[in-house]
RNA sequence: GGCGACAUAGCCAAGUGGUAAGGCAAGGGUCUGCAAAACCCUGAUUCCCCGGUUCAAAUCCGGGUGUCGCCUCCA
């Protein structure tokens, strides 16, 4: 399979580096707020990587990290939440909302369906390791103590900038409006190892340290947390393409000038979920849930199809008509799978193979989703049986994450609930989930339009459908459900 | 200001030198009293613009234009 490595700008196929297990790392949520669907887009992606990977066989190891000290008390997240703005009101700890958020985080990723990280490790619990990595750092000259804090000196590396070729001095620092340059720095893009002077005057967590009482910056997090469970050396990089730089690039530099050797091989980034309006935020325009999108009756897997009918490199515009869009093509392809037979046949091993040679493929080519998903319109179409269908769309959808054929049953089995319920002189059959209420109103209308008059059958209908319930002509007579 | 990416029908998009996949929406048709559902049909002489290379370019090269992102803690 070929991954884009945004270390090298290129397609590479990707060969682990040891055959045996493929080490994943991909940086977690700051857990001080709920994911946005854009935080998420993400994760989507990047479970469909490890899924992809597993799928093609490879024993994978995956690592997050939970953000959960160095910036939970940010000016970002100001005034926007109830639940924050509860927890500190009700004097509730930064853990006791670190913990919420972060039960909150994995209740998303359950509903769109992206698999718990094999291992999630909260920054704090990791102090120890923050500490021996710093330690040898300073003792091997690449970190420096400045102003009470611990910096790391970016001018003893060869090469700083992995992703792009910065130059120091066009660094603008402080564009961002509500950040101070630190004076502390001996070079522009020094960063911070361990903070003893807090930006942050309600810190709440702090450990001691040979350097004093304080806390970790945040960078250092991901090297230690990746070092700890996946060892000196790491496949796959994920996170989204704001981490690039700084973040990244910082990882390496402290990683590698800990370790002395390279550390990790592929980096991924995944682009933004944008609005009309630009970058999605927090803080700006419409703060848009999971729980936002199931309120207004989306599907959160309508949700993940938007993202896979996009490619993760390229950044995504979210819109309601959008989604409106996903959510239809959702609800056909469910449709056209519940329409399918199951244990018709046998599968055809010929047809199945062919098929999923072209989806490993388009898979195999950096996660080329897109034409994933036109993989199970090709299932649908081909030419073969229900059951070799049904193999295909199953055998796809490990990748996808789609709940194709859990959703199809469902949907076999509510229709099949649609029972006969009521049958009337005349021959009029009417079918429903068994409410004699229903049945009745649906009878009369049945009656009128026997009798022509629709007018009276369509006043009917329209009082059904204000209370739910769809009201389906069929060759006897009538079908309703609620819907 | 520097750096990085992207630009294909109303929307989401595939395409990596050989003459524009797929999905959604829309329009037409079959069916229906009318609908709904289902099924069938219809879409870009053209891929942001201007040059160049080539028998041949959406695809390669050069130059523009536009959009987005990053530049110290936002995925």
């Amino acid at each position: 399979m070929y991954l884009y490595n945004s270390a090298t700008h290129r397609k590479e196929e990707f060969v682990p580096n040891h055959p045996d297990i493929v080490k994943m790392y991909t940086c977690g949520p700051t857990v001080y707020h709920f994911a946005h669907i854009g935080n998420l887009r993400s994760y989507i992606m990047e479970d469909v990587l490890e899924k992809f990977l597993r799928y093609e066989g490879y024993n994978v190891k995956r690592v997050m990290n939970i953000t959960d000290v160095g910036h939970l008390s940010s000016d970002a997240d100001t005034g926007e939440d109830k639940m924050l703005k509860g927890a500190k009101r009700e004097h509730k700890s930064v853990m006791d909302i670190a913990h919420f958020y972060t039960d909150a985080f994995f209740a998303d990723c359950a509903k769109l369906n992206i698999k718990r990280p094999d291992v999630v490790e909260p920054a704090t619990n990791c102090i120890d390791e923050y500490i021996k990595l710093i330690t040898r750092l300073m003792d091997t000259g690449y970190a420096y103590k400045a102003g009470g804090n611990v910096y790391f000196d970016t001018s003893k590396l060869e090469r700083y900038y992995i992703f792009n070729d910065h130059d120091a001095e066009d660094l603008a620092v402080g564009v961002r409006e509500g950040v101070e340059e630190d004076t502390n720095k001996r070079n522009k893009n020094d960063f911070v190892l361990w903070f003893t002077q807090s930006k942050f005057e309600d810190q709440a967590l702090k450990w001691d340290s040979p350097w004093g009482v304080g806390y970790p910056g945040w960078h250092i997090e991901c090297s230690a947390i990746s070092m700890k469970h996946l060892g000196e050396d790491l496949d796959i990089h994920c996170g989204g393409i704001d981490n690039a730089f700084p973040h990244h690039t910082n990882e390496i530099a402290q990683s590698e000038a800990y370790l002395g050797h390279k550390w990790c091989s592929f980096w991924m980034h995944v682009l933004h979920l944008n609005t009309n309006s630009g970058k999605m935020s927090k803080s700006k325009g419409e703060f848009l849930t999971v729980s936002l999108l199931e309120e207004k009756g989306y599907d959160p897997l309508a949700y993940r199809l938007f993202c896979l009918q996009s490619h993760y490199r390229k950044s995504l515009v979210f819109s309601w008509e959008n989604l409106d869009n996903a959510q239809g093509a959702y609800n056909k392809l469910i449709a056209r799978v519940a329409a399918l037979k199951p244990g018709d046949g046998e599968v055809d091993q010929e047809v199945f193979a062919a098929q999923k040679e072209k989806f490993r493929k388009a898979m195999g080519n950096d996660l080329n989703t897109s034409l994933g998903v036109t993989a199970l319109y090709d299932a649908l179409k081909v030419q073969a049986n229900d059951a070799t269908k049904l193999a295909l769309l199953a055998d796809f959808d490990q990748v996808l994450g789609l709940s194709l054929i859990e959703k199809a049953a469902a949907k076999r089995e509510a229709d099949a609930k649609v029972q006969s319920s009521a049958a009337a002189p005349g021959g009029i059959v009417i079918t429903g989930e068994g409410d004699p209420a229903i049945d009745a109103l649906v009878l009369q209308r049945a009656e009128a339009k026997k009798a022509k008059n629709f007018a009276e059958a369509d006043r009917i209908r329209g009082e059904l459908k204000a209370q739910g319930i769809e009201v389906t002509d069929t060759k006897d007579g009538a079908s309703w459900k609620r819907v």
